[in-house]
DNA sequence: TTCGTAATTGCAGAGGATTACAATTGATAA
DNA sequence: TTATCAATTGTAATCCTCTGCAATTACGAA
């Protein structure tokens, strides 16, 4: 397979004997050419199968009509769902869109700007990875008047427009929801305390307790590092506290699997023994058994949200000044936080 | 947040007195020009933060180091996987991504494929959607000699590379389990006929059939649209066939969850009154209860593969002829397959 | 001193498309 | 008949980078 040479506009203005700008312009369909003349380089393109060329088109015009996507991984249900509506939303806005994914590192991420931002996007769309604790390259951005919108993983100093779920809620309303079922040594699983989400959960969690009037403890709040390893060490403690909690709420879904399929080995019975609850409602949260309570967030509504706003802005159709878009979650009942033996 | 203007080649050469050429040269560590006049250009460049301008770049060299990649769904985890793979493999080899997902539809992958070949893309990497049954756009492409390599969702009559899984091999494995384990009466739940994936699957469960001497049985082979819907209406068959199968081997783990999902409601129990099997082990494979016997099929190194192809194809490391890349699967036993009663 | 050669650097065209401006044509009005 | 204007098309510059070739400079050799 040798390289394919595509059809130019010279090529078709050569076998048409004009020059390349009538058919750059007739190919606009621009009202200042003659009809005939339009529809004959019209069909001359078409039956010589010309395509234009993206690259040219968008060196000269300055934009290329091209998003940049930053992502810690891509194989996350939740972020592969924000992609997903952030390549439908900006195919119909007539974008294109380059993703990266940063898995987790900071020093990865960094180079996905430096390339997207080389490949002349005409915004970025970020979600910080896990390391992302010092934020200059987000400043660099702003410095350089880029474009780009925060997404889900956000910090908050940086003045752009961001879109994010309503964590502390979502936290509050499952928090609640385990409390209203009358669970009070109630533990959450935390990630690395630098983590937006950790930060903003843990807000809710609180905040739900303060209003039940259980006062916070501090031994039930445990921080896994987000590997499996991590999460079987916090799943053995629980086993081993004395007095047990009665509820655990975990961060992230994958955690409170990783729980549940450890405490399956041993004695312990959810939620006889102990009511668990996760959140993110990934896709294995429905299956496992049992089922697990957990907080929807819908990442395809995302994604949409934060492509169209930046798409506005680049348009000049959304104001200057950055906005922050919070979108609600939903509490998802299931199974794990039913306190059968003691209701039933 | 106005449009930021890069810094360009002009602008380092206006500055320190030089031509662009020259700059041109030092920025590619030409060996023709003075060390000195290299350091000053390299130091300026620096200092103003240049960034080249890939599109320009492409344009001029007639490459652009993107390659394209289309599949089915992003969301799906196994597709997610082999894109992951695509983008780390890319990336190391100086190459960038540009990702479009076909929502399983035949025109949206057609029409991702005028728009990466527009935006100039060295390569494509394709899985077709489940709606593709003709091919004209993928022989144009052939004709066009643009480098492409399906994967996973092939058509065989393409000449170009491609990359599967011994699907065929993979059901094999998985029904000789079966047999082995004593079923005889094994079910296959296909997905619609004319899919790629379909048909080799149902040829590794007729072989293992055959070679344990177990005679065919149409009414054993069913078929799901591979929606929620006709997921559940195969799972409800089952139930009322007479008699009932031993085992059910899903050609995917959706359908397998699904199914599983749908028995619990009734009085069936898994593995004890009926084994069940999947392929692809998905997340939730491993999660569901029980957890679900399945066939492995690593979709990061088939991406690495695919992509390390194509490379190679570009390079001209690779030879001109089509290759057929064959990746093995592994047979992944859980408990879903183990018939307890009669074996304990 | 003069010439040849090597070492450096600049000029200009190309890659494909867009667009301000100029040029051509034909027709209408005076 | 000629000036004028509209309609249509072409010329050339531009976007940014790369590169073949020409030009310049300097230096040692004759």
């Amino acid at each position: 397979m040798k390289k394919g040479r595509q059809v130019t506009m010279k090529e078709i203005a050569k076998k048409l004997g004009v020059s390349v700008s009538t058919v750059s312009r007739a190919l606009q369909d621009s009202p200042e050419l003659h009809p005939e003349t339009k529809r004959k380089i019209a069909e001359a393109a078409k039956e010589m199968n010309y395509r234009p060329n993206l690259l040219a088109q968008s060196l000269r015009i300055s934009r290329s009509k091209t998003l940049g996507v930053i992502v810690p991984e891509i194989t996350s249900h939740f972020f592969a769902s924000c992609i997903s509506g952030i390549q439908d939303t900006a195919n119909t806005r007539g974008y294109n869109v380059m993703i990266c994914q940063s898995n987790e590192r900071i020093a990865q991420e960094k180079a996905n700007i430096q390339t997207l931002v080389s490949s002349q996007v005409d915004g970025l769309l970020i979600s910080l990875s896990r390391e992302t604790n010092t934020f200059e390259h987000l400043n660099e951005l702003y410095e350089r008047e880029i474009n780009f919108v925060l997404f889900d993983r956000v910090e908050e100093n940086i003045p752009v427009s961001k879109v994010t779920f309503n964590d502390a809620g979502g936290a509050y309303q499952v928090v609640k929801h385990l409390l209203e079922n009358g669970f009070r040594r109630i533990a959450y699983v935390s990630g690395p305390e630098d983590l937006y989400i950790s930060k903003k959960r843990k807000e809710g969690y609180l905040r739900a307790l303060t209003d039940f009037g259980v006062p916070e403890d501090p031994s039930l709040i445990l921080i896994s590092d987000l590997t499996l390893e991590g999460n079987l060490q916090v799943a053995q403690h629980v086993l081993h506290m004395d007095p047990c909690p009665e509820a655990v709420f975990c961060m992230i879904d994958p955690v409170a699997v990783d729980v549940l399929t450890e405490w399956k080995k041993s004695v312990i019975r959810v939620p006889e023994d102990i009511a668990l609850a996760g959140f993110t409602d990934n896709p294995t949260a429905a299956v496992v058994e049992p089922p697990l309570t957990t907080v929807a967030q819908p990442g395809y509504e995302m994604g949409k949200l934060a492509v169209s706003h930046l798409l506005d802005q680049l348009d000049g159709q959304a104001s200057e000044d950055p906005v922050s878009i919070v979108l609600d979650t939903t509490l998802v009942i299931r199974k794990s936080s039913q306190h059968l033996p003691s209701k039933n």
